[in-house]
DNA sequence: GGATGAATACTCGGATATTTATTGTCCGAGTCATCCTGG
DNA sequence: CCAGGATGACTCGGACAATAAATATCCGAGTATTCATCC
């Protein structure tokens, strides 16, 4: 199992544009070099924010990048979910119905669901509703608690010569 | 995220051997059939679980795999992360370091744990936990309980003729 | 001086290569059972 | 009839291709700004 590398690029853009005042824009560029990232991939996994409504894009000059919702209202799982897409990691392809024991005229009973495979998605489902219980908001707020507020001021400062209306 | 195709392959192979009787072995050329899969290609993922010690492998005729302890000392998360590897999911790159705000002089505050980074550990430990509290022993009562037992005895005489002492 | 129009610079969007990981296959080393031979 | 040895068949083990996915990049469509021009 592994996730994405997007998957990081894209919550960590999340939280910075979650800690920008309400409708500003930020361009890609500005959110490539924040993270000292190529800006043309960091594009695509913006692409895919906006295509599962997370977030929104503004094109032509003074244009970016926003969230479609407020900070409160995004989850963590809005965001891995739109890059990673919302298909389950394990997928049981019920491997037991090709064997010589499903193939007598009781193979009716194999359609009852896998022991293995609800195992796998109760697993999957303690995994999503961690990441449900997070929203952005909340991560804004224990990053800015971590840091020094010389950094965040520095971070603030920096950011809002790159905000646009 | 996508977990590969091995792993149901592993973890329906290991409630076959933790259903057999103790110290019993049986050939990976039984497994396959059983499943219905390519008997090479499961042979490597088999290898996995011998290397991390969740399997023995028998060599020569007579020979096969068993499970190396008891089912009931055996859990999922053991199959998986034999076959998987015990890397997390998430790689935090500390992106935020190559930024802008952090060539300043107190780039050392960037040290702590990132916040997003602890949201994805935590979901991934729940997810583990779920895995690690399944032993095969009580996958193996599951699968039994919802089967008819004309289907059980098929099976049952069907692996039997194939069991190595 | 003000308004209008075209040119311009900057943005996102999607189509296209490159690298990596997963999937799938094959041949060789090792081992136990069997069979044959000799006593 | 019994013991010993060579043979053979079956097993796992690791090295080797083929395929799919993730990674990385480039060029094109669209828009607000800006500047020059005309009224």
């Amino acid at each position: 199992m592994r996730l994405s590398e997007g998957v990081e690029w894209g919550v960590h853009c999340a939280v910075v544009l979650a800690a920008l005042p309400p409708g500003a824009v930020l361009a890609g560029k500005a959110l490539a070099e924040f993270h000292g990232v190529s800006e043309s991939y960091l594009l695509k996994h913006l692409q895919a924010l906006v295509a599962a409504r997370v977030c929104e894009s503004v094109p032509g000059p003074r244009g970016g990048f926003r969230l479609a919702r407020a900070p409160e209202a995004l989850s963590v799982l809005d965001v891995v979910e739109a890059i990673e897409g919302r298909q389950p990691a394990f997928r049981c392809g019920e491997i037991r119905q090709r064997g010589p024991a499903a193939q007598g005229p009781d193979a009716a009973v194999y359609r009852v669901p896998c022991a293995i495979h609800a195992t796998m998605l109760r697993a999957e489902s303690a995994w999503r509703e961690v990441l449900r219980a997070q929203t952005l908001a909340e991560l804004v707020a224990a990053v800015g608690a971590k840091l020094d507020p010389e950094t965040i001021r520095a971070t603030r400062e920096w950011l809002v010569g790159r905000i646009r209306a």
